[in-house]
DNA sequence: TTCTTAGCAAACTAATTGGTTTGGTAGCAG
DNA sequence: CTGCTACCAAACCAATTAGTTTGCTAAGAA
């Protein structure tokens, strides 16, 4: 795995689980047995999901009692938003490469 | 590896060489040599990294005599931004929470 | 105290990753 | 034909991942 913050957002990213407790995570905190019920998987794999959204830190976790509720860190999304919209031309414009830009302006 | 286009494309931009390789691109064409090059790696680890990027739908690759250039797809880009898109607001505004938000109205 | 709930940690498995080295093939140049 | 260049494929390795099961601790409920 690599070390770097953008590799590291854009891997907790890559999985349709860890994208999918984010989106959850939009509504309120969640306790992990809260975020594990929709899946069906183990609370234990959801805990484990946490842990590496935590560390790319998307989420932040505190303690009550014995649950450890979670809550969304939207703000670490931005680094991997902004290398994206360096893209956003390309893609727009309909073209994908600075040279073929170039042509068209001949 | 997950299988879905958006869990292959976050996947795909968790490295940062294969980050670097995009970013070279936008530069225009390049065979596996040339993006090679400003790497301290093999060739050959260039080639699978530009297969997985390939798989993604990031970059096409043609073949012309013995050379197998690759140029940006940037429009796969498009939905991996559309999703973060969906989480702008919540950093900008300085909240994560959807129900902090919904206090601030109170 | 005892029971239950919420969660973590560790050990294990199977699959994937990022890299290597070795050995090819396709095409151009001599 | 003989080489050289560009690339691919396969085998291998070490590390990581996503999941499991088992067993623990911490806190509240009976």
């Amino acid at each position: 795995m690599p070390v770097d913050q953008l590799s590291a957002t854009f891997a907790a990213l890559a999985d349709p689980t860890r994208r999918a407790i984010l989106a959850r995570l939009v509504e309120g905190e969640a306790t992990v047995n809260d975020l594990a019920a929709p899946f069906p998987i183990s609370a234990q794999a959801v805990g484990k999901h946490l842990r590496v959204l935590e560390r790319a830190g998307l989420i932040e976790r505190r303690r009550t009692a014995q649950q450890r509720p979670s809550r969304l860190r939207a703000v670490a999304l931005k680094d991997a938003a902004g290398w994206l919209e360096g893209y956003r031309a390309f893609w727009e414009a309909g073209f994908d490469r600075i040279d073929q830009r170039l042509r068209d302006h001949d």
